[in-house]
DNA sequence: GAGTGGTCTAGACCACTAA
DNA sequence: TAGTGGTCTAGACCACTCA
C-alpha cells in the first residue's frame, strides 16, 4: 500500500515523523515494538531513503525509537506517554498541551519602554531602540508552573501593532502576525530559590520564598539568526518535569 | 586545494566537522565572520554536498554557526569560547575538560553488591543480578563542583573484572576495557536544596546544608540500547553552567 | 540574474545480526 | 547467506538574497 505525503510548507520527513509518532501513540506497532524497515517505509510513502532516515533520526532525537544495526527499529517507550525533550524549542504552552495538559496564562505586564544599554546591546539594529516587556504567570490545568519574564525588540512586531492584541502564546502570535520564524535558542539552566524580588509587584499569587526553581536563562533567535527574545522562566520545581535527550556526537 | 578526509573509524561528516571547529578556534574566518559555500567546502574535502551540509548541521547544532539562505553561513560565536551543551553526551570529566578547567574525581564507594527489586527492573538480562554502586566527588581546578552517585550491572564490566581497575573516569574504561558505546541518555533535570541524607557516609567534603543543587537524573543506553548505568549527578549551583541548545523541530 | 543554502532522489557499497 | 541499518555519492530542482 502507498500513502501519499502532503506538498506543504513542511518538509517531508517533518511530516514523516508526524505520521510515524501518531501512529506510535496509537499503539500500532506496540505487539513487537518494531517499525517496518526502512526500505518499507520508502515504499509505503513513497519517497526516498534518505527522507525516511531523517524521519527515524527526528524520532530517535525525541528518545521515541531506536534503531539496531542488522536487526530493526523499535518503539524505546513503552507506554503512551511522550515526553517532549529541553532538547527542541518549543514554547511554554505547547511544552504544556503536549503533556496533556491545558496550559493558560495571565499577563501583569505589558509596557513598551526605551531598552536599557545591556538590552540595546543584546538586539542590535532595533530602530527607535524601544523593547517590549512581559511579565506573564503560566499554568498548567489551573495550577501555576512558571513565572516569565521576556524582553523583545519592538522591530519583531512592526508598526501597526497594540500591546492588547498580545492575549495567549507569544509563539502564536508571532506566527500570525509577523514574519519571525524561531528557530534556536541558547539557554543557561540555573536552580534558583525564592523568586527574584523584581517580581514582587507582578506576581499575583505570589510562591513562598523558599520556594525552588528552575531557571531557564533564554535567548531566542529567529531564521534570519538574529535575536528576537530573551526569557527567564522560572518554573516551579516539582510542578514541571525536565527532560532531556543527550545523543552521543554524530 | 583539495584536502584529504582520513577513512578511519568515524563518520566523513564527523571528521569534517572537526576540521571545521579546529579552524573556527583558531580563528580562520574571524575576518568575515564567514565560512566558505558548500560547494567550495565540498571541493576542498573531495566529499559530496551532503556530507558537508551534514557536518554544518552539527555544528549549528552545537550553536557555532548559523546559516542563511541565499546568503552564506556564519560563525554565531566571536570569542573563543566554545560551549559544550547538555543536548550532547559526554563525560562530565571531559565537560570540565572542555571548558578549559582540569578535572579530578575521588572516589568514596566502589562497590559490587545484589541489585535492589528497582534497579533489578532498570537493568534487565543482569546475569547474576549484581551491580556496581559508585559514589565519586568530581572536582575542577580542585574545586569541588559535584557530587556522583552511579550504578551499574555487572555484565557491562565481564568476569575478570578488579573494581580498583577502576580509576580515572567511567567512559575512558569503558572505551577501553568493554565493548560498551555509550550512545545516548535520557536526564531529568531537577533543582534541589541540600545534598540527599544518604550521601552523609560519603561525602568527605560535605556542603553546607542549605546549598542549592541541579541534579542530572540519568539513564544511559549503549550502541545497542541496553540500559548500562544509571547516574545521579547533583551540581553545586553556580559552579558549573549548563547550557542547552533548544533547535527548532525539523 | 547569479549565487547561495534548502530539499529530495536513486542508487551504491559496507557492517552488522541472526538463522 | 539474506536482510537489516549505516554511510556516502552525484545530481536535480527550488527558495531566497542581493547586486
Amino acid at each position: 500500500m502507498s500513502r501519499q505525503l502532503g506538498s506543504g510548507r513542511t518538509t517531508l520527513p517533518q511530516q514523516l515523523a508526524q505520521v510515524l509518532r501518531q501512529r506510535i501513540r496509537e499503539g500500532h506497532w506496540s505487539q513487537t515494538q518494531r517499525l517496518p524497515t526502512e526500505a518499507e517505509l520508502c515504499a509505503e510513502f513513497q519517497v526516498s531513503r534518505v527522507t525516511v532516515r531523517q524521519a527515524l533520526r527526528t524520532l530517535e532525537s525525541q528518545g521515541l525509537i531506536t534503531s539496531r544495526q542488522g536487526v530493526g527499529t523499535f518503539i524505546s517507550v513503552s507506554d503512551a506517554m511522550v515526553h517532549t525533550g529541553l532538547q527542541e524549542l518549543k514554547s511554554i504552552t505547547e511544552t504544556i498541551r503536549e503533556m496533556g495538559l491545558t496550559p493558560s496564562m495571565r499577563f501583569s505586564l505589558k509596557k513598551i519602554r526605551p531598552a536599557t544599554p545591556d538590552e540595546a546591546a543584546e538586539f542590535p539594529g532595533n530602530p527607535g531602540g524601544d523593547v517590549l516587556e512581559l511579565r506573564r504567570t503560566i499554568s498548567a490545568d489551573d495550577v501555576v508552573v512558571a513565572y516569565v519574564h521576556d524582553v523583545m525588540p519592538m522591530w519583531v512586531f512592526g508598526d501597526d501593532f497594540d500591546v492588547d492584541d498580545l492575549t495567549g502564546s507569544v509563539f502564536a502570535h508571532l506566527g500570525k502576525h509577523t514574519d519571525v520564524v524561531p528557530r534556536r535558542a541558547v539557554s543557561e539552566i540555573h536552580a534558583c530559590r525564592g523568586l527574584p524580588a523584581e517580581w514582587a509587584p507582578f506576581a499575583e499569587e505570589p510562591p513562598a520564598p523558599e520556594t525552588l526553581f528552575l531557571l531557564l536563562d533564554q535567548m531566542q533567535f529567529d531564521h534570519r539568526n538574529r535575536p528576537f527574545m530573551h526569557t527567564e522562566a522560572h518554573f516551579i520545581e516539582g510542578r514541571f518535569t525536565f527532560m532531556v535527550v543527550r545523543l552521543a556526537p554524530v
